[in-house]
RNA sequence: GCACCGAUGGUCUAGCGGCUAUGACUUUAGCCUUCCAAGCUAAUAACUCGGGUUCAAAUCCCGAUCGGUGCACCA
């Protein structure tokens, strides 16, 4: 009867991952506690991110605050946008877009703010489309949480929607940072608020959530990836514009997807690999996993392409989980118009260009006596004029109402012949954007396996285990006295030391039979066990268990750190650890 | 936000006007125990919240909160 969603957040709520947040006064919807085994996972999962994107690809890490002003998302357009223009029937209580149900008799209701919209309802008469009541007024329901900055309220200040933002901001210090050099990229793994009108799925949709971006900035003329070589041959599950039309997607190499034009450019398919990789490494199962493209009436009108990494999920279908995207040069340039700067790279040709130019160049040593005050805009007319104007016998400027006449010698002109070595451009952006709680809920449900355990002469009974590997697994090795014995607690305390030492989270325990504790491990998906028995005490050796085979191996307690150091970082094989039992 | 359904120890649940509120698992303390949750002894722990009806409410009614489902919303 319980789903597995059911199963995945009572295992969750019970050992320690995640659960409803406020529990004590009652809960509150769309926000949720990651508990000690949960913040772990997360942790991990944000390590493992950082480790691809930040120290293998170099897009450095940056933290900008998670309160922006008002500037920031007017330009982003999530004041004007990401807000809904919202009517209710009065009758029958339901809620409709406004700007939807006056669609066919305006050209452009998004210009409109609510008092209009209202009008506009009601000049046309336009009635509930359920129940032909009236409808209430039009009211503005945006997704940001507001709040003010300072005292008075003043000034306002918005929950950041996404993290993004705070990478275009920074753009011309990230620019200084790389030397001036395209591409570049920064990243940011940190909270992002929406006040969802109703979140509803659990973790699926939450109003405070953790999102890890990353904004590259290239070349607008160039995507192609210095190291696309090296992704080329991976396969992915890509379900394209046509095979949605379709219903189907299909397996297919990147670089056969770049050739055939699926997926835009290079750059943008080697950001589907890296996600690929990422998801696999953090425990994702490849068979619930597919890209699938946006469709064109569903892609932003600036973006040139994107993809979402989609992962199935038991209850709730296929989740977007990754979003990445080919921003072109749409942020850059609304942060350069609300902040009236210029945030362009200057890149250098490969040789330089000669470009002839007609220079106009007025002879200040006549116009500045003569002229004084006016000087500056009198050169300043004379280098808009064109080489005819400037060739006739004589010149007149009207500057400021007034007729002046210039003579001919307080002005020479040339058409020149320049060097130029480059130019100002304003980067395209590549954006992968990820969800976290959404990977993070998926692991465990992915992971998450009930199993009937066979025992001869025994009842069948069910084994809880999560198979999350062993680089994500919140605790890393369990140490177990076999037996509640003094002299086999000691060299256990030995080991757990040992261990500590070296970076991995461990867990002692000594409650209950050795089988309970290898469950409850099992449970919370860590992945090695150790064990100490008697003959421990003989000759220095322990057991090794593997969480998912439930195989043994005795290997060596002297060298034990490195050992499973090896088994959960470098992918030592269990068989490689010790001799089988 | 609307409609329908639900809410009892950590988890799952019994009870549907009157009990000291059922049971299982978990947990804790101890015993036992030489490798996969099953033994023994004991302990801890719950009626979502606020009103109302009634002599009496976990139980009936109203409201709120949370959860589920459908609709709407989902950069």
């Amino acid at each position: 009867m319980a789903d597995k969603y059911e199963q995945v957040l009572e295992l969750a709520k019970r050992r320690g991952f995640i659960w409803n947040s406020f529990e004590l006064y009652g809960g509150t919807a769309g926000f949720y506690d990651y508990g000690p085994l949960g913040a772990m996972l997360k942790r991990r999962v944000e390590n493992i991110w950082r480790d691809i994107f930040v120290i293998n690809e170099g897009y450095y890490e940056i933290e900008s605050p998670t309160i922006g002003i008002e500037d920031v998302f007017i330009a982003s357009g999530h004041v004007g946008g990401f807000s809904d223009p919202l009517t209710e029937c009065q009758k029958c209580n339901e809620a409709f877009r406004a700007d939807h149900l006056v669609k066919d008799i305006m050209d452009n209701p998004d210009t409109l703010g609510a008092d209009e919209l209202t009008k506009v309802l009601n000049k046309n008469n336009i009635k509930c489309p359920e129940c032909g009541g009236k409808l209430g007024n039009v009211y503005e329901f945006n997704l940001m949480f507001k709040t003010s900055i300072g005292p008075g309220g003043k000034r306002a200040g918005y929950l950041r929607p996404e993290t993004a933002q705070g990478m275009f901001v920074d753009f011309q210090r990230l620019l200084k940072f790389y030397r001036d050099h395209l591409p570049f990229g920064a990243t940011q793994i940190g909270k992002a608020y929406r006040n969802e009108i109703s979140p509803r799925q659990g973790v699926i949709r939450l109003r405070e959530f953790t999102q890890a971006e990353a904004e590259i900035f290239i070349d607008p003329r160039d995507k192609t990836h210095p190291k696309f070589a090296e992704v080329a041959d991976i396969v992915l599950n890509l379900y394209s514009q046509e095979g949605q039309a379709e219903g189907s997607s299909e397996k297919m190499s990147i670089n056969e997807a770049v050739k055939k034009g699926i997926i835009a450019h290079e750059f943008l398919a080697y950001c589907l690999a890296m996600t690929y990789r990422f998801l696999m490494r953090v425990g994702v199962s490849p068979d619930k996993l597919r890209f699938r493209q946006h469709m064109k009436d569903e892609m932003a009108h600036y973006a040139a392409d994107c993809w979402d990494a989609e992962i199935l999920s038991e209850r709730f279908g296929w989740v977007e989980v990754v979003g990445i995207a080919d921003r072109t040069d749409y942020d850059l340039k609304a942060h350069a118009k609300q902040s009236e700067t210029e945030l362009t790279v200057y890149v250098s040709y490969d040789t330089p260009k000669k470009i002839e130019r007609f220079a106009v160049k007025p002879d200040m040593g006549i116009l500045g006596p003569m002229f004084k005050g006016k000087a500056g805009k009198i050169a300043n007319a004379l280098k808009a004029l064109k080489p005819e104007e400037l060739s006739a016998d004589a010149i007149e400027l009207t500057i400021d109402g007034e007729q002046i006449k210039i003579e001919k010698n307080a002005v020479t002109f040339e058409t020149v012949c320049e060097e130029v070595h480059g130019e100002n451009i304003i980067p395209h952006v590549i954006e992968p954007s990820f969800g976290i709680d959404r990977i993070v809920y998926s692991l465990l449900e992915h992971s998450y396996s009930e199993e009937e355990a066979e025992e001869e002469g025994e009842e069948d009974k069910t084994r809880i285990v999560l198979r999350l590997p062993a680089e994500v697994a919140p605790v890393q090795a369990a140490v177990l006295p076999l037996l509640t014995r003094e002299e086999l607690i000691k060299p256990a305390n030995e080991i757990v030391k040992m261990l500590r030492k070296t970076g991995i989270l461990v867990s002692f325990d000594d409650s209950g039979t050795i089988g309970r504790r290898y469950r409850r491990n099992d449970e919370i998906g860590t992945p090695y066990s150790i064990t100490v028995d008697y003959q421990t005490l003989d000759d220095g050796t322990v057991t090794i268990r593997d969480r998912d085979s439930m195989k043994q191996v005795r290997a060596g307690m002297s060298n034990i750190a490195d050992n499973i150091h090896e088994l959960i970082y470098n992918g030592k094989s269990f068989e490689d650890a010790g001799k089988k039992i």
